[in-house]
DNA sequence: AGCACGATTAACT
DNA sequence: GTTAATCGTGCTC
């Protein structure tokens, strides 16, 4: 299936975030083929967004932001959790899109040796479990999402149309002032939907 | 060098 | 609904 192009990811993280629900995320682990479709994911975009990583300017942690797009932001949380980003718009305007939650399509067998123990509808309803269940942490950082020789893309899929989608506030932003913090730049698919039993705990 | 906190998760009550 | 786990990052001293 063809590899979203770098042109994809040159726009907007609100308009990349809504056309991304629905496309799969293909993971090459040790060449073997990891993939779900994208039902869930959140815009941040600018120094301005105080909900977003760049609010600290350029650092280490976020000149990726500030990079070409279609690139992969990957960092860590709380100690021990990696999440996984795709960087959109032009050079030097920080911003990206992170993915929150996919449906598992390929390679269930290595997902379930991962996420052993965990009902299957929780395996990947989480930004940290789909990183956990696809084998991605630092190493994938700055990886380039356009290459088709890398061990991570994004592929076309299919599309989600404006009924079946819904908008509401960024998850986890506890300490975030307004209207960052209640600002709709979240998007997921309804459940039921998209053709799986997945559900996300953190639906409304 | 030290500190507060986090784009979360899982296991509790 | 509440909370411990756990360490990189950015900021202050």
């Amino acid at each position: 299936m063809e590899i979203l192009p770098r042109e994809f990811y040159n726009r907007s993280a609100l308009t990349v975030a809504r056309d991304l629900l629905g496309k799969h995320l293909v993971r090459l682990d040790d060449g073997r083929r990891i993939s779900g479709v994208i039902v869930e994911t959140e815009a941040y975009q600018g120094e301005d967004d105080l909900g977003c990583h760049a609010r600290a300017g350029r650092t280490p942690r976020t000149q990726i932001m500030y990079g070409a797009p279609g690139h992969a932001y990957v960092y860590f949380t709380y100690g021990m959790h990696w999440m996984l980003n795709a960087v959109t718009d032009g050079l030097d305007v920080p911003a990206a899109v992170l993915l929150r939650a996919v449906i598992p399509l390929e390679g269930m067998d290595i997902i379930a040796g991962r996420r052993a123990g965990v009902p299957r509808a929780q395996w990947t309803d989480g930004p940290a479990k789909l990183c956990k269940s696809f084998n991605i942490d630092r190493t994938l950082n700055g990886a380039d999402l356009c290459d088709p020789a890398g061990e991570i893309w994004i592929e076309m899929g299919g599309t989600i149309s404006d009924s079946a989608m819904h908008t509401g506030a960024r998850i986890g932003l506890y300490s975030v002032p307004e209207p960052w913090k209640s600002i709709p730049w979240r998007f997921w698919v309804t459940p039921g939907e998209i053709n799986s039993p997945a559900q996300n705990r953190n639906e409304p």
